[in-house]
DNA sequence: GTCTATACGCCGATAGAC
DNA sequence: GTCTATCGGCGTATAGAC
């Protein structure tokens, strides 16, 4: 019972330092992209020896992997939940940029990191240990909504695009300043533009 | 007489390197990034020693610059024209996607360095030797399009940001394979998108 | 003037000191 | 078990050989 309890509050003292790691790691990675930043400057950042930066994390790829299926895995259900609790084609597609806005305001990194950052760097092998690409869910509502009518039958790639492109260009100008305002202020133009170009007739 | 003949020459010589050298980081910056490319690489491809490639480059960032300026400066060329000839707003913008749908199957190459690359690795220094920035004419005739009331009369950013978010996700999916064939074949539907989303009423 | 060999610094990863 | 000192490798840039 001691033992287990010991050893409770060290697993617990390492997935600390693992998220502290992570969180560093992050910083940088949206910053500098993950070829500019040395396991160096994650150890000034987090305050954490090499050493225990190693025993965490096999190598540097390691750590961008476990960013990026932790991040991609939470976006997913972010998604799953958006995808349950509306109704309409329209009202998901929303609250997608909802959602998307409120991240970027809140966690600018991580859209960095998720949106604009050279994934093919870190993640060269294929396999993405069972992590779906973060948008896939996006593309199955906008497809439903081909199926159903509420969006324009054009090939469902570049409806899906279309979307993307407009939400990902416009966080974009808003993380590099070009946009002074928080995303929400612009939510009505943007999520305008977005339907004109999607809707049925 | 003959001097010259025989330093115009050696001019046409040095271009000529100058051109190969350029070519060659073009290539390889589009496909590994900037970071990841090496003067070595660079000498590989190119089949010219490291002493000539340092006789017309200072470093390697130089190469970057030299590439962007050149490139930037041949689209905004491309985009003056197009704004020359053409009368309508909309017409302007169609020939604009025209205009990028053909040079990404023509040089996907200079599409990838130019749209896709995280210029801040090689433009830290804000000075673009005075080379404006190689969509400024875009946003122009938009803004124009807006006091005409062609266009919807949303902040001239953010109908900017959606006409090239849509332009520009296209034209990735189209890089990384997603879509199969030639843009030319998506033409219709993209800029049927794309004009839905920004024309007034 | 052209190229090859090398200096120098930085980074990722480890192994040995405490 | 932790940390620090260091190794090997690579990348840029240069300096010296031809």
């Amino acid at each position: 019972m001691i033992k287990e309890t010991k050893e409770n509050i060290k697993q617990k003292e390492k997935d600390e330092f693992r998220d502290q790691i992570l969180d560093s790691a992050l910083n940088l990675f949206a910053a500098k992209g993950y070829s500019n930043t040395s396991i160096e400057d994650i150890k000034r950042k987090s305050n954490i020896s090499t050493s225990r930066i190693y025993g965490q994390f096999k190598n540097k790829q390691t750590i961008a992997k476990a960013l990026y299926v932790d991040l991609a895995r939470r976006m997913d259900d972010s998604l799953c939940e958006i995808a349950r609790t509306n109704t309409t084609v329209r009202e998901r597609m929303r609250a997608v940029v909802d959602l998307m806005f409120d991240l970027t305001e809140q966690a600018p990194d991580v859209m960095r990191f998720l949106l604009l950052s050279r994934h093919q760097e870190f993640l060269l092998d294929g396999e993405l240990q069972g992590c779906t690409p973060p948008f896939d869910k996006v593309k199955d509502i906008i497809m439903k909504g081909i199926k159903t009518g509420e969006i324009r039958r054009i090939d469902s790639l570049l409806v899906d695009g279309c979307f993307q492109g407009i939400i990902i260009r416009t966080i974009e100008l808003r993380l590099d300043g070009t946009l002074e305002k928080p995303l929400d202020r612009y939510f009505n133009d943007v999520w305008s533009l977005v339907w004109s170009a999607v809707e049925a007739i």
